[in-house]
DNA sequence: CAGTATCCTTGCGGATACTG
DNA sequence: CAGTATCCGCAAGGATACTG
């Protein structure tokens, strides 16, 4: 899986780098950390970050309009759960005709600038780890004795 | 949340790749994409990538003995979860007495790469993090009525 | 419009016990 | 040692209907 637009990161980088992540790991007591981690993975919150990104400030209908297929009891969990992580913002303007805005904060900005690399490595990679997958799948897992490195 | 080492990205840069993650989300119907992705959020998958990462090639037990709390369920579960996708590479020696070997792939490794970043980031502010959910908790969520950006 | 309220299915994550 | 096999609780995600 070849060189796509890599990261300015040495191997030496990324394992002196990767004890934090080691540390940070055991003591997440309470799990926020692997929650917030967790927005990365989720099924929406990505993209709805994206999309505030993209477009500022929108109204709850419009962010659903701009997302295929989300259903509005999943936006509204993903905008509450995002909201509660601080990476969203929520703007009541309490009218009588409902009207409620949201946008991102600056930590959900930032946030987003750390999962582009990762996600356009990961679009880029695809055709990848659908082969990977179907050599998985078809049993050609587990290579035999290898040497150690 | 302040100034943490900060990533060469400009807030244009992002918005602009971030187009890309709004199409690769649109176009990813069998799912694989967001599954590589959903390493990022497991339960124990970053970790298993850094156990790799930092000590190079592990026998299963090894693995486990580093990763506080993980059961023999999960750790094979996770590592298939890896292999299947070609972050992990499975060495089995074939011995009478059972001996395998994981080790990170290169595609492991680039992961590993561009997950650094956004872990190290969340690691540093999880103290806001805990802040705003608070906050939320007790009921400061939703800011009234402001004016558009 | 911006949500709740239900109900349902799936898979994650964990505990425990067993096997070649 | 490196796994399976069960069983469990829970939350994610989705479909559908209702409300101030």
């Amino acid at each position: 899986m070849g060189d796509t637009a890599v990261s300015t990161l040495s191997r030496d980088d990324v394992l002196t780098y990767s004890q934090t992540v080691c540390d940070g790991l055991r003591d997440d007591d309470d799990g926020v950390r692997r929650e917030v981690l967790a927005h990365a993975g989720n099924r929406w919150s990505l993209g709805v970050i994206h999309t505030l990104g993209m477009y500022g400030q929108l109204r709850h209908a419009e962010i659903g309009r701009r997302m295929h297929g989300i259903t509005q009891r999943m936006l509204t969990r993903t905008l509450r759960h995002l909201e509660r992580d601080g990476l969203v913002l929520r703007y009541d303007f309490e009218e009588t005709v409902p009207h409620v805005e949201y946008a991102l904060s600056e930590t959900g900005l930032e946030f987003l600038v750390r999962m582009v690399p990762l996600w356009t490595w990961i679009v880029a990679n695809s055709d990848g780890f659908r082969q990977a997958r179907q050599s998985f799948d078809q049993g050609d897992a587990g290579q035999e004795a290898s040497p150690r490195p």
